[in-house]
DNA sequence: GCGACGATGGGCT
DNA sequence: GCCCATCGTCGCA
């Protein structure tokens, strides 16, 4: 296969080194046998139940036991009530950690992602963590997938080599309620 | 361009 | 019953 996906090796790592690392790798959707792809460039560290900011301090429960599972897999859930979000389980086994994807840049399927998100403008379409997975049909159906699979529907490729002159890191976002030192940890990493 | 605010339902205390 | 790892719209500049 000419373009495969990043192996599992590559999420079982740092979470904050898969967070820095995930900048510029290309996300990719098949839908209806056509694709859909973006290149990822926004990303946040949710690093075990230690991170009072991760969903696994609550420990293992129905909703965070595939953070807890193996590296690689879509942990996918809802919020606000209309919202899906994606993430990419990271770290060993037993370690609840994983990556929050918070934006694409997209390259390929831009009529279909323009015909799911009708009202926003181009420079808005997949620029927010529900906001691509409106875009590219992302729910609760592909919750547990396996993204280093690129025969499935969804996965992650090698995309391009992003420098750190390009990579910036802030605190992570809509956490206000979280206690320090947590609410403050630079863990979000995007591309200027 | 930016700040305020309401929508809306699952998960957990 | 409260809390969200958010977004779109509205008012104003």
């Amino acid at each position: 296969m000419l373009l495969s996906a990043l192996p599992v090796t590559f999420y079982q790592s740092s979470t904050l080194q898969v967070a820095r690392n995930l900048l510029g790798m290309r996300l990719v959707r098949r839908l209806n046998g056509q694709r859909i792809s973006g290149i990822i460039s926004e990303t946040e560290a949710y690093c075990g139940e230690k991170d009072l900011a991760c969903h696994a301090r609550a420990g293992r429960t129905p909703r965070t036991l595939l953070m807890y599972g193996p590296a690689g897999m879509a942990y996918i859930y809802f919020t606000y009530g209309m919202h899906w979000m994606l993430n990419v389980v990271t770290e060993a086994e037993g370690n609840p950690s994983a990556v929050l994807i918070r934006a694409i840049r997209p390259l390929e399927g831009l009529e279909i992602i323009a015909a799911r998100r009708p009202s926003a403008a181009a420079a808005h379409r997949t620029d927010g963590p529900a906001k691509l997975c409106r875009a590219l049909d992302i729910d609760r159906r592909l919750n547990g997938c396996n993204l280093c699979d690129s025969d499935g529907e969804l996965w992650i490729e090698p995309g391009e080599q992003v420098s750190d002159s390009v990579v910036q890191a802030s605190p992570r976002v809509g956490i206000s309620n979280v206690p320090e030192p947590w609410k403050s940890k630079p863990w979000r990493f995007f591309m200027v």
